[in-house]
Parts: C-alpha cells; structure tokens; sequence
DNA sequence: TCCCCCGTGTAACAATTGTTACGACCTTCG
DNA sequence: CGAAGGTCGTAACAATTGTTACACGGGGGA
C-alpha cells in the first residue's frame, strides 16, 4: 500500500520530503462507485487526493437540480474543497465516486505550513485552481455557446478519455440528469449521433466510434 | 494618490509591512471605459488589483461569441490571471475597464515570496479563488438551470449592485453581446419586465425598479 | 433644416428543447 | 412461467429561443 501511494505521488511533481509528510499525516478511504465523497453539508476538512479510481463533480441547485462539472483523475485534488476549507464555508458542490476509488485524505491544518514551506506544493495547488478553472471555463464554453446535441457528445467523450474506455455504462436518464435535460431529449439525440455513425448503443451501454 | 492607494488596500485585510512593499514595487495604471485591461493574446506578468472603478470578465470561444462573467469592484483582484502567470499560459478570457478605472500593477516575480512570507497575502489569494470559483459557479447555474429572462434579470440586479446605480446605461443590443443571444430576444424579454413593474426603460439607458 | 444612423418595438416564422404519453423489449424475482 | 419494473424508441405537442424583416422615432451631422 504504502509504495503504491508513493508512486502516484510521486507524479504530481511534490518533492520527496513533502511526500514522507503526506504518508505520515494522511489517511485512506475507500469509496464506492456511486457514493458520494463530499457533499454540500458535510463537514469537510480534509483535502482529498485521488489515488485510484474516478470521482466527479457535479454541481446542485436548491431543487435538485443537478449539473456535471468535470472529473477528478488519479493524482489529482479538488481544489474548491482547498478554499472551502481554508475559508471554513459549506461546500456548493458534490462530490462522487464514479468508479471504486481510494483517496489519500489530508487534515487542513497542515494546508498552511505546507504552502509556506514547499514550493513544490505552491506549484501543486495552484495547478490545481488553473485546471480546475479551465474545466469550469469549458463548462459555460458548452453550454453557452453550443447546442444539447455537441453538448453530449463532448460529454461522451469527457467520460471516454476520464474513464479510459471506449465504452460508457450509463442510462439515457442517468445522462440526462447529468446534462440536466430529460431522458428523451437524450434519446433523440443519441439516436441522431447513432445514425452520424459517431456511437454504437447498446442496453445500459455506449460505444464511442 | 500614495493615501488614496493605501486606503483601499487596507480594506484588504492585508498587513501594513505587505501595504508597503506592494505600494513600493506595484505601478499605476488608468484604464478609460470599454478599453482591454487583459485578452488572451496579451502576455500578462502583472497582476492587477482594483483600486477604482469597475472592471468585466468575459469569456470569449474561437468565433468571437462572448459571455460576461461577473464584474470585479474595488480592492478585487483577478484570480484567473494570478494562476495564468504562474503557469506561464495564455489567458482564456478577456478583462475590460467596464468604467473609468485605475489599477495597481504587481509583477508576478513577487508572488511566491509574497505567498511563502506573509500569511495575509495567502488568506488573500485563496480569498480571491474562493470568490471568482463561486462567481463562475453561479454564471453556470444561471445558465444551466434557468431560463433567458432569469438570466437577464440577475444580469441586471448585478449591474445594478456593481455600479451601485439603479440606473443601467447599456443598449439591448450590448446586453445581447454580454448574455450570447440576440438583440430582438432581449427586447422582447425587457419589454416582459418591464410590463411586470421590475423595470423601466428609456433610450440607452434602464431603471431598476 | 433635412437626412441618415442608431436604438427600439413587433410580427412572423424556424429551430431547438421540454413534456407527456404510450408501446416494445429485456431482466429480475417470486 | 408470469408479473413487475427498468430501459429505450417514437410520436405529438408546448414552450422557449433564434432569425429575418420592417416600421417608428430621436438625435446628430452635413
């Protein structure tokens, strides 16, 4: 466990000292595929790093509402739980495990004298904020200024290359609720990117092309 | 001016030993209103805090369509450009001077000594992240979850609440731009808001009711 | 003054998206 | 096996948004 812990971190560019000190002080936890990791009324002061798996961000309204935002990668933080924590608010997002994931949980005490001390770890947070701005840019970018039809397909393959796969395992309606439109909105489109010869559907099922 | 200067970074929450290095080290700038503060193909080593009037983030895609983002007042900093320094990359979106407005310019060569060295500065910087995360998390949910005419009206109540003026000198065809649609969509949604009392319109010029 | 440009109102129509309804099929479980 | 529930296809219609076209009036410049 522990090598394999060093390893992925190891590959966020964190220097070696810093590395002993994360091991030292964090925990493990194991989430499975469909819970949720943080959500907007949970406590939440740790900073969670992805060792393994998939988490995804998506982002609710007082209805239930909800929205994709993007995914969160192995080595990869959740940078509005960073400011959420420093700044003691509750979360305005949720986070989920897309796919059986462990994390490397980190007490926010620390966040402070790291940022002092290490300027690996500078680098490393704010990369994190770069990324995690671009992805949200490119959110309004999709649905501002492109219609429901590139919309899904650009999430097809967001899902593609998070997950690695060629194949996705969703439900039309589990889309929908994820693009916040309805199931047959996401039917008629899908059909339509069938027929472009993009996809390949099957039940429970996608193939990209 | 050095007074004028110092009275708004004191509203900051910034240390007086900080004040005066960034008073030392900074620069003045005068933007005049509808000018570029920052566009993507500018190079961008500075970054800027708001000492007087009003600045507007946009977003704009490869067609030139754009979207406003949200507006940053006095003492406000511009979080997207701290991390495109760092990072040495292009920025992704567009600021201009929404009002005559004067900035103070601080080349990025002092911010990670500044982050390392004062903990004021950090409380600032993360400030500024969770404040632009959540400004960008609303554009979004503006977008996703409610319609054109919700849309318009925040777009107002917002105007109204950065230039601290009732009065909104803009013509439809300008909020068209900002809000990606079309000039004949706004004034139809206007003329909507108008006949339920939220509003009153004159030539070039709209009266928050 | 007269003319032209700009800003706005409005109609008519097209395209996109949302909603409701229903039927077909598959899977699971009793 | 048969019933029940989940998944998907499709039609018909409503609501919202986008597009084109044209009329009206104000204000500024020649």
């Amino acid at each position: 466990m522990q090598e394999h812990i060093d390893a992925i971190l190891k590959n966020t560019g964190l220097e070696p000292k810093l590395i002993d000190e994360i091991v030292t002080i964090g925990r493990l936890k194991k989430v499975s595929a469909g819970n949720v990791v943080i959500s907007p009324d949970s406590p939440g002061n740790e900073m969670p790093i992805v060792l393994s798996g998939l988490l995804k961000v998506m982002r609710q309204d007082p209805d239930g509402n909800e929205v994709f935002l993007y995914y969160l990668e192995g080595g990869e933080t959740c940078a509005m739980s960073i400011t959420c924590c420093i700044e003691g608010r509750k979360a305005s997002y949720k986070v989920m495990a897309e796919e059986d994931s462990t994390l490397w949980m980190i007490p926010m005490t620390y966040m402070d004298s790291w940022i002092k001390k290490y300027e690996s770890f500078r680098r490393f947070v704010f990369g994190a904020y770069q990324t995690r701005f671009d992805e949200l840019l490119m959110t309004i970018d999709s649905v501002v200024f492109h219609k429901m039809d590139e919309r899904l397909y650009r999430y097809l393959l967001d899902t593609k290359q998070a997950t690695g796969s060629y194949e996705i395992h969703k439900t039309h309606e589990q889309i929908a609720n994820e693009l916040n439109t309805s199931r047959v909105v996401i039917s008629r489109l899908l059909k339509g990117l069938e027929r472009e010869g993009k996809i390949e559907q099957h039940r429970n099922k996608i193939e990209i092309l």
